[in-house]
RNA sequence: GGACGUUUAGCUCAGCUGGUAGAGCAUUCGCUUGACGUGCGAAGGGUCAGCGGUUCGAGUCCGUUAACGUCCACCA
């Protein structure tokens, strides 16, 4: 920026992209395993390809370029891995909607066509998330960006499915899964929602065959009845002994089926009696497996009750002999074959009631299992699925934060990571969907023999006839989970495998601990023998003004990219980091966005003082040789806040670094320090001023440049710098020599004298340009002497006369901590309000001097009380007492 | 049914290892102060949800209650 075009706004559209190329052209992003440096290594939670820049990801893209900056310009070979995530759900319900506005399904395209569609899908859509995070600032290797599908990434997934297997920790089998009859897919545990729901418990009458009494039992779901084996008792339940080894004429089918004892059946529980439906329940899978009863499935997956033509497929299948020992078997409906199972529910209840089965019907609260993806009833369906053994792997994933190898931040999380972890069941990873890493086992038409292998085998091993792929695909987080060190090129040995892993960071939020955090734990553990990070930051969610999560259905979602086209993504960047502590949620306010863009304003025109105060050419690169007092003031706090800046981002208190670089910039260095170097500007030595001034903000600028990158850069570019880039120039580190407590002090006592001049001027209404006499009894005049200018500048003084004491009856008289200052303005001082409120004050102070000197008398505070607590206290009470004599003068004075 | 979180100025939120409450916005008053009105200077406003405890001292630690919220859980 030439210094004649500054604007007296700063305007981030036209700054943004330009700085982005520059760092791109510069090559800064990139890392390179570097044996002289350490590195420092984020892997980017890979956005899905079907999606949008969303407030989630701004904040977490925010949080992860603010570390990534940081670290980098700490001197650390900083990598920060992008990538995206092939999402196989989400993106493949998006093609085929797609595909059904051209008329198209699946089964017309074929596996080909469709996978056609999908790489075409990705390859529009792809890289629009890439580019919005691009608009964000991300500082990410962009040579290295990486896709869960992508060659690499699947070689990984290939290497672990077969090593698992060989292994014995997957297996396939007949399991009880999620099924969602809309997705037309199983899907695992932790993708189901639960809802709660209106519905209703029937209480159906079986009729036992041996005593003819009727049993009464509950269910909210009747339509499962016609898939019931047994009826499950309690063994220790009374009322129900001489029933062992009785039968139940199971209504509608008039099938015979036994009782049961199970511990399943809970006595305190309704009637104790529980129907067991083995194909379509988690808990009656199990009964049933104990009681080795028939597994009978009446629901076809796609949510209907099943028909003629499902049970002769599957009678054949078990015929043949290539079916497993484990195959259910499946239920011809008959008269409700074909129906939904809403329908079913229907049409069965009202046959139960008519032949006097149906009891009574109890309205009911009830959580039921939804889809994630489409919120369809989830139905549980008993199905043949690959599962990875979750117990062996587990164990290690515990121990590892057990034993602090991974911290979460904040800590309580890890209380939440371990109760899913120790509370897994077996991982369901097989998909019914063609978008995905195909399972690598192959089946053999003739035998059924089974090989899982990374490559496909030319024959079957055992028969020699052909093979054929599974035709399902893995869970998408089967190999998100993979992705520190799929990433680096993992199985190979790679230089960035053996440099960059483990990474450092791992920053996302809390609702995704248990799909993919815990599973790249275990995995890291089990793959890679090292946990994939150290440190997993957990953020909350961006949630709209009023509270809300932000939602497509709600309409409430606020587009990061128009934030960034209005404000300018620093504003955005600075807002999300400020006021946000670890793992809670926050507010989305526009109010913040714009006092961030405020901020960004305010140091846009500090550094066009400084830069209007720049003669051409002129290069102040290091501070002075003689600092005056204002100077050391202000480096001695610049130097402070350097060590606390980074003492906060290292324990990722990013919310306390901002408000601290907030609260510097505007107030220390805007409000004071360019005011106090005014005069000297433009007095005949002006030079030291403007090298500390540019020594100064060249130092905020690097401090705030991980959360504000644009902004930064272009001022750091316009102001005489060496060195290609701010981005990377070294982060500031404290320097003892640059520490001025004393100074610091004297400089707060004329600062504080200013300010209570303008507390005074301005509750008497005088305006600025009212200069007046100022006459300062203190006992620091060496002090105030270097002060008189300020003073004159900004306590609007005329003169300034500084000595022991002054008679001046009628001055207004203020007493600070080290002076009393004496302004003569009888004709603007009504007396007695003059000395009512020096009563005031004086009451307050005594009021204060009381309670110190309480504490101080109490001897067990003295006593117990740490040494500097209790001097600060004495210090404390001199203060106020010599502050009360003061006043009291002053009263005096008036009289 | 478990677990966790939140409750601080009118609003949105900070407050790290206990030392006597802060910011932004809003409100009120005053400013053509040559960087900035996206600004400058000031002011008002809080028994830190309630109760109990530990401590010389608690917004900060412990217990408990309440409201709101989140996650987990196979309630037939």
């Amino acid at each position: 920026m030439a210094k004649q075009d500054l604007a007296k706004t700063y305007e981030p559209r036209e700054v943004e992209d330009r700085i982005y190329d520059f760092w791109v052209q510069g090559n800064y992003f990139h890392a390179e395993p570097n044996p002289d440096k350490k590195p420092y290594t984020i892997v980017i939670p890979p956005p899905n390809i079907t999606g949008q820049l969303h407030m989630g990801h701004a904040l977490d893209n925010t949080l992860q370029d603010i570390l990534i900056r940081w670290r980098r310009m700490q001197g650390y070979e900083a990598l920060w891995m992008p990538g995206t995530d092939h999402a196989s759900i989400a993106t493949e319900a998006k093609v085929v909607e797609a595909m059904r506005a051209d008329g198209l399904t699946k089964e017309m395209l074929g596996r080909d066509g469709f996978l056609e569609r999908a790489w075409a899908w990705k390859e529009k859509y792809g890289n629009r998330i890439v580019s919005q995070l691009k608009k964000m600032g991300s500082s990410c290797d962009w040579e290295r960006e990486r896709f869960t599908m992508d060659e690499g990434c699947s070689e990984a997934v290939k290497e672990v499915f077969v090593r698992l297997y060989n292994e014995g920790l997957i297996y396939r089998g007949n399991r009880m899964v999620n099924w969602c009859p809309h997705c037309n897919t199983s899907i695992s545990d932790a993708e189901v929602e639960y809802e709660e729901q209106d519905g209703h418990f029937w209480h159906l009458l079986y009729t036992v065959k041996e005593t003819g009494e009727q049993l009464e039992l509950a269910t909210t779901r009747p339509e499962t009845m016609l898939g019931d084996t047994a009826v499950a008792i309690n063994a220790e339940d009374p009322r129900y002994a001489h029933l062992h080894g009785c039968h139940v004429i199971l209504p509608l089918l008039n099938k015979e089926i036994p009782i049961v004892c199970d511990e399943h059946a809970d006595m305190t529980k309704g009637t104790g009696v529980v129907k067991i439906t083995p194909a379509h329940d988690p808990n009656d899978f199990e009964v049933g497996r104990r009681h080795d009863l028939p597994m009978v499935r009446v629901f076809t997956y796609d949510g209907k009750m099943t028909g003629a033509a499902d049970k002769a497929a599957a009678d054949e299948l078990i015929a043949s002999g290539r079916a497993a020992a484990d195959e259910p078997q499946v239920l011809d409906c008959g008269k409700y074959a074909g129906m939904t199972t809403m329908e079913a529910r229907k049409a069965i209840l009202e046959d139960l009631t008519a032949g006097g089965y149906l009891k009574e019907v109890e309205p009911l609260k009830h959580d039921v299992g939804t889809c994630y993806r489409c919120h369809t009833t989830i139905e549980p369906m008993v199905s043949k699925q690959w599962f990875v053994k979750m117990e062996p792997l587990a164990k290690p994933a515990v121990e590892a934060v057990e034993k602090g190898e991974i911290t979460f931040v904040p800590e309580r999380f890890t209380k939440n990571y371990l109760n899913w972890m120790k509370g897994t069941r077996d991982w369901c990873i097989s998909r019914q969907l063609w978008w995905g890493h195909q399972i690598p086992a192959w089946y053999c038409d003739e035998c059924g023999e089974m090989v899982v292998a990374k490559e496909a085998p030319h024959a079957c091993p055992k028969c020699g006839a052909a093979m054929e792929q599974d035709p399902d695909t893995l869970d998408t987080w089967f190999s998100s989970a993979l992705w520190p060190f799929s990433t680096m090129g993992w199985p190979k040995q790679t230089p960035e495998l053996d440099y960059f892993y483990p990474t450092d960071t791992l920053v996302t939020g809390y609702d995704i601990i248990g799909f993919w955090v815990s599973r790249m734990i275990f995995s890291g553990l089990a793959y890679t023998g090292k946990a994939p990070f150290h440190t997993v930051l957990i953020h909350g969610l961006v949630r709209d003004a009023q509270g809300r999560k932000m939602s497509k259905s709600l309409g409430n979602g606020i587009d990061p990219l128009e934030i960034i086209d209005t404000y300018g993504a620093d504003a955005l960047r600075f807002m999300l980091a400020t006021g946000n502590s670890p793992g809670n949620d926050m507010r989305f306010i526009t109010e913040k966005v714009e006092a961030s863009r405020n901020f960004a304003n305010k140091l846009w025109n500090a550094a066009r003082f400084i830069l209007m105060n720049l003669p051409d050419g002129e290069m102040p690169l290091t501070l002075p040789v003689e600092l005056t007092l204002e100077d050391r003031w202000i480096v001695s706090k610049f130097n402070t806040l350097a060590k606390a800046v980074t003492e906060n981002l290292e324990k990722f208190e990013l919310g306390i670094a901002v408000q601290k670089l907030y609260d510097f910039i505007w107030d220390n260095f805007c409000d004071w320090y360019i005011e106090l170097c005014k005069s000297r500007l433009q007095g005949d030595d002006p030079a030291a001023a403007r090298q500390v001034l540019v020594y100064v903000m060249t130092g905020m600028l690097k401090l705030l440049h991980p959360f504000m990158p644009f902004i930064t850069e272009e001022i750091w570019q316009s102001l005489p710098h060496e060195g290609e880039s701010l981005m990377i120039s070294r982060w500031p580190v404290y320097d003892e020599a640059l520490n001025f407590p004393e100074e610091e002090r004297e400089m707060e006592r004329i600062m504080e004298a200013i300010g209570a001049i303008r507390n005074r001027r301005g509750e008497m209404n005088v305006p600025p340009s009212r200069k007046a006499q100022v006459y300062i009894e203190t006992a620091f005049a060496k002090t105030f002497e270097d002060g008189i200018p300020f003073l004159m500048r900004l306590a609007s003084a005329s003169e300034v006369h500084i000595g022991d004491s002054f008679d001046l009856p009628g001055a207004v008289s203020i007493v600070t901590n080290g002076a009393t200052v004496k302004i003569p303005m009888d004709d603007l001082v009504d007396r007695q309000a003059e000395k009512a409120r020096l009563q005031k004050e004086m009451d307050n102070v005594q009021k204060q001097l009381a309670g110190v000197t309480a504490r101080l008398a109490n001897k067990a505070f003295t006593d117990k009380a740490p040494a500097q607590v209790v001097q600060t206290a004495r210090d404390q009470e001199q203060q106020l007492k010599d502050k009360l004599a003061l006043l009291q003068q002053s009263m005096d004075a008036l009289q």
